[in-house]
DNA sequence: TCGCTTTATTGATCCAGGTCAATGCATTAA
DNA sequence: TTAATGCATTGACCTGGATCAATAAAGCGA
């Protein structure tokens, strides 16, 4: 099941979800949170034309890994992915969950490279963007570079906030902390802060948070004890938006 | 003391230093590391027109804080510098430490504020370049563009592997990897790899790996009676690289 | 140079959250 | 529908690294 993304794929709505997973940057009901934004017509005319649309991939499925050869980043049209990083030895760590209109690649510009995977968490598309064609798009587009920049320091500032989340919160802050980040993702894109599906494993979620799964289980039972979430299996529903925030440290 | 930077600031070298510091792109020997590099004659010097050279900060002093107006990001010249963030009740997180050629301040073009702050450890020097100028000298510069995509996307790499430290990595195999990380910093800016000086205290040490003071002090002196390193106060010298090398997972 | 403050080291103790283990519950494949 | 597999929950126990406490050693201002 999509929890996140412009289409709602049930049976009758297939012939849709076909359309609107081909519309134009114009017509794109992203267009506020992705790329595009700023762009003026002619410009993203042409910005649209090397968008390779439609890409979908299934549960598990990879979009990339470090063994793929660099040749684009992706912005992530309907659904969700998580990128991981991982050592020799096998452990690894889930560097992020990303949503519709988030970018997903962008540490393999500098090294031409990718250094993390990316694999789906559900049926999901994306919008690849040729990475030499975004780049030679950008030299008489001053407007598109400024967008990359902005998603890349985006995703910076991001960043460091997760160390500080890794570094410093307690299991409890950590919970809270990513139960109000997924929130306001999916009311930034028109979708209820209070009630949604967790596209990720609770085995996904502890790892990214830096815990141990049992640990997050713990937690998710002791929140609902206490009266802040209502969960069950993948749905959940914030009751205590307010306490939630409070834990958040 | 200088630990890092392309000048030696002894008494009679004093003339030289405030040369060096006021050196152009061209003559800077942080050339090959910086963001000139790939520019040509005449972009490179238009770009030098824009850089306010020789801000000198002394030990403790901030660079910016959060609450400082954003107007520009900044490149290391000499010294040292640290980020933080921290949160309402006065924990912080150190999520960067930053040396010659490297830029400060990326992740506040999103928001065009700074979400971080950053103090000198040392005597230290940056280039400031107002991001304004940078911005409007791109639009007809697209190797500079890709310079700074490419500089943005090397921070996030970096960061990502921050997360697996953070997250997955045990005390000591985090002091291994800062060692190691440490080392090879300077020998890319052509000093030793084997002998430097630590300009951060045990405490940015510790916080940066999120660890405890006392941990990182029981370590160092673990790795010292396991003939690993050989380190007094800020000095240290690495016994074994190799086998620090095995002790980063 | 002295005295004061900050930083570092080392030891003793404790605990948040990890690990191990058992069971329950969903999802998938046939 | 059932079996098989993997994911989630819960309990019991353990441990890596935190915290607390006491010195010791550097750095620094006057």
């Amino acid at each position: 099941m999509t929890q996140l993304g412009n289409v709602t794929p049930l049976f009758q709505d297939l012939a849709k979800v076909e359309h609107e997973h081909n519309l134009a940057c114009q017509e794109c009901s992203l267009y506020r949170l992705c790329l595009p934004l700023g762009l003026h017509n002619n410009d993203l005319i042409q910005l649209d034309k090397i968008i390779k649309r439609s890409q979908s991939y299934s549960r598990g499925q990879p979009l990339f890994s470090t063994q793929t050869p660099f040749n684009s980043i992706y912005v992530v049209r309907s659904g969700s992915f998580k990128t991981t990083v991982s050592a020799v030895d096998g452990r690894e760590q889930v560097t992020g969950f990303y949503f519709p209109g988030e970018f997903v690649g962008l540490d393999a510009i500098y090294e031409q490279a990718y250094r993390s995977n990316a694999k789906a968490l559900e049926s999901s598309s994306v919008c690849e963007l040729p990475f030499d064609m975004l780049q030679e798009l950008g030299t008489n587009m001053p407007q598109l570079q400024v967008q990359m920049m902005s998603r890349l320091s985006k995703e910076l500032s991001g960043d460091k906030s997760l160390m500080f989340l890794l570094g410093k919160k307690t299991a409890e802050e950590k919970l809270a902390t990513f139960l109000l980040s997924i929130s306001r993702r999916f009311q930034d894109r028109g979708f209820s802060a209070r009630e949604f599906q967790l596209s990720m494993s609770r085995g996904d979620i502890a790892n990214h948070l830096g815990l141990a799964v049992e640990t997050v289980s713990r937690l998710f039972s002791r929140f609902q004890d206490e009266g802040l979430i209502d969960i069950q299996n993948k749905s959940i529903s914030l009751r205590d938006t307010e306490k939630l925030k409070t834990l958040c440290g």
